[in-house]
DNA sequence: GCGGCAAGTTACCGGTCGGTAACATTCTTG
DNA sequence: CAAGAATGTTACCGACCGGTAACTTGCCGC
């Protein structure tokens, strides 16, 4: 059960130094992501960010609201990607929902990654009143609209029901990559979604 | 991100006291799947089940090692309610995955449920050598066998495919009942489930 | 009643947690 | 160069973390 100490973050002192806060910022999302948040405590993150706590406590009005950012930072770049991959497809939804599974997939399945840092502070944040909680809430129900919304653009049969049971192939390989090397059953999602969409006339 | 407060547990003295180390067991387990493990700390555990630590210590070696305990417990009592659900349909692959997914939809969206146990776990635990993990990792690769076994049984035209797509519906229901009260896309998984059996001509 | 054991009590350990005060240094910019 | 902002340093706070020692109390069967 043991956190991330202060020292074992690989190198203490990174090359570049903008601003401290950006170094902060970044250091604790990448530690976040990797160890998860409960796990990486304060004194870790400024000094893997080659600072100290003060810096820290100048820039940033507690360890709650860094993270309530982190996860703000999280959401805003995955619907960056969403759009990405969506993009070249445009209007046609079909190709749309096919291009986010197979770079879902890629992208799960790469050996850095560790699911969905969204999904996991789902999984750590339980308290209702911590300003993450909201953020992980409004991005799930964003993501949930968002595949309804493609399978009633694709005219499915019953585009609820797709909507949601893409969700959930998607959301299942986060949880599998945590567990298999690689990611496991996470491959096999590009396929199932194409036959679930198949099976819903789309 | 405040932790479970030695405290705030309800009442600190249950009723019925049979051997203490029982009563640890229990309340560890609760605690554990109800606000996470991390966020439980030895007090608030001998505390909620009316004892002390040294009580504690006399029964368990180490927190990791009850954290592996309550791991084990969780992954027994899932293959009760699996071959539970799944003896009335004995010979009856297909059936079986129905009769699966119904009981997995109602548990999980019960308003008790905070997901499964292990795939929380598999979040908290990053450690490789926590006792813990090998639990989380054998729970979720017999998952995976068995799903796989059922598709193969049933004479799905790629069982492999089609056992790693039921256990992402299902993983995926999990993540999705921490951010959706009642659930929330999990109710579409059994629907989504024939949906896949049909297309695979099970 | 007495021995033995299970359980409770109290105090303690070093270490970390999130967070702060007071002060010294360096960097940037006019 | 000087002024002011940004950053670093050190020490500290109370609380909690997982874990332990020494001793006392309660309960059980013999």
């Amino acid at each position: 059960m043991s956190v991330v100490r202060p020292e074992d973050s690989s190198l203490c002192e990174p090359a570049a130094k903008p601003r401290v806060r950006d170094r902060i910022f970044d250091t604790a999302c990448e530690l976040f992501y990797r160890h998860g948040i409960r796990a990486v405590g304060i004194d870790a993150i400024v000094c893997a960010a080659g600072t100290n706590k003060m810096s820290f406590y100048r820039s940033f009005p507690s360890k709650d609201e860094l993270v309530a950012d982190y996860l703000r930072h999280k959401d805003s770049h995955f619907w960056l990607w969403w759009d990405e991959v969506v993009a070249p497809h445009q209007g046609r939804p079909r190709q749309q929902v096919e291009a986010l599974f197979e770079a879902h997939v890629s992208k799960t399945c790469s050996k850095e990654s560790r699911g969905c840092g969204l999904a996991n502070a789902a999984v750590e944040i339980v308290e209702e009143d911590h300003p993450g909680r909201a953020v992980v809430v409004s991005h799930k129900s964003e993501i949930r609209r968002r595949f309804r919304a493609l399978a009633v653009a694709m005219m499915a049969r019953d585009p609820e029901q797709l909507g949601d049971a893409l969700m959930l192939l998607m959301e299942g390989g986060y949880l599998a990559r945590l567990t298999f090397p690689k990611g496991g059953p996470v491959a096999s999602a590009l396929i199932a979604a194409r036959t679930l969409m198949d099976a819903h006339g789309a």
